[in-house]
DNA sequence: GCCAACGTTGGC
DNA sequence: GCCAACGTTGGC
């Protein structure tokens, strides 16, 4: 899951009370999609920071909430505000998470590029834009090694 | 700051 | 339904 550091970064999120936060404001369909049918309680997701000096996973959280109407599309306050939404169709959905372990250092997306055992991780791919890619059981554990 | 990639919008 | 225009993402 990918996040700006300078918005929110995983420093953010283990500030947070109970170091918990809702992961909204996604607006792309596919990463919607993942929000919504995929993501359930337990399940684990790498934080990742993006558009800043070196882009990487930096850590680990979990999901404690899975995909659930994300409000910040009624608001009109927001920038995530979406007039189509309405409460009988609502178009996004955000799950919340929780800060796990934050890694000594960061594991750059140059080095993970350089890993065969990642090649085809959508989020490796030239021009990969979303925001929430899936992570199979083997990348996730190669990845983990790589923390250590 | 540049620009490639790609999603969305809207005219037709 | 096509596709040009436009907006956004994000690595570099």
């Amino acid at each position: 899951m990918k996040s700006e550091p300078d918005v929110f970064g995983i420093d953010h999120l283990q500030k947070r009370p109970n170091k918990t936060e809702p992961w909204d404001g996604v607006r792309n369909y596919q990463a919607r999609n993942m929000l919504r049918d995929q993501m359930k309680k337990g399940d684990k997701a790498f934080f990742y920071h993006s558009n800043c000096e070196e882009p990487g996973i930096v850590g680990m959280m979990t999901i404690v909430k899975s995909g659930y109407p994300d409000a910040t599309m009624y608001n009109p306050e927001s920038k995530y505000f979406d007039p189509k939404a309405t409460a009988e169709n609502p178009r996004w959905f955000r799950v919340d998470v929780k800060f796990q372990k934050k890694f000594k250092h960061t594991i750059s997306l140059k080095e993970l590029k350089s890993y065969k055992q990642l090649k085809g991780m959508p989020v490796l791919q030239k021009g990969s834009r979303l925001s929430i890619t899936p992570v199979t059981e083997a990348q996730w554990n190669f990845i983990l090694k790589l923390a250590e």
